[in-house]
DNA sequence: TTCCGGGTGGGGAAAAGTGGGGAGGCTCGT
DNA sequence: ACGAGCCTCCCCACTTTTCCCCACCCGGAA
């Protein structure tokens, strides 16, 4: 179960070592082969492999003429790319991933339970900033009744 | 059940001591494992591990596409770590979860029950002021019949 | 006043992050 | 077709940070 947030550097090749506290979970389950793709919130995903495949597989059951669909399975499936974890436990992000999203050196890891969530560092203050100033009506439909 | 608020301070390196009056009980529910993460309202929450796990799920199992649920799941899973109490009975408290909350040296650590909030000087203030100006109406809804 | 328990700070060892260097493979030019 | 140059990937070593443990200090109670 993947979670907490660390602040990491891109380095000259674009590589981002992972922390180590979540790298044995990662060469259990998937030997360290990750599934690194495009999220419509313009941040990156990283799934280990095997979450990855049922994900996918939805995504494109899904029609090709529904102009949303489309557009989801273009970006989620079209974006996918597999990496390794090298021996030091980085994972490369490529030129294109880092473009969509708009990663400069500092970049967070952030970790969403089965899978993780790449934030340029702008990106992932932008995103806080955002919780904060909602106020009241914090709760999204269906969960009216959680309480901490 | 944990109640009461201490001033704390934070150390140098980050560390807060657990008040000795719920050593006992943290260690009892969970070895000392606790959980700490993030709180929409600029604090932070102390999980004991066993508490945290159904909250953190019940937050996963929400849509990642609505945009509250999706805010909701990076603040609280993002931000959570997993910490244990030194063998002196105090927490690391991370730098992010420093600085979402605005830490500084003097903390207030309030008990909630089944966790507890951490909060900085200024934060803990600000709340009491709220509370202090609201005045009538004070009776959120569903406890129009609460009474001391 | 002395003893005990809780709070605080500091230091050292081990592991993790970062950067550089070298070898292998592919491509392009001759 | 062969050789040279470049690019990429992989591994190794150094530096930094983090974590753990020990020792001291302060206050309270007996």
């Amino acid at each position: 179960m993947f979670q907490g947030a660390s602040q990491l550097t891109l380095d000259a090749k674009g590589r981002v070592a992972i922390p180590a506290k979540h790298r044995e979970a990662l060469s259990t389950v998937s030997s360290g082969r990750l599934v690194l793709t495009a999220h419509p919130h313009r941040c990156l995903l990283i799934y280990p492999e095997p979450a990855w495949e049922p994900k996918r597989d939805e995504v494109l059951r899904a029609s090709s003429f529904e102009p949303r669909a489309a557009l989801l399975k273009r970006l989620l499936v079209g974006f996918a790319q597999e990496e390794s974890m090298d021996a030091a436990g980085r994972v490369l992000v490529s030129p294109s991933l880092r473009q969509f999203a708009q990663l400069e050196k500092q970049v967070w890891l952030v970790g969403q339970g089965s899978h993780f969530e790449l934030w340029s560092e702008a990106g992932w203050l932008a995103e806080q900033e955002k919780m904060l100033a909602i106020g009241a009506d914090l709760l999204p439909p269906g969960m009216e009744s959680f309480s901490l």
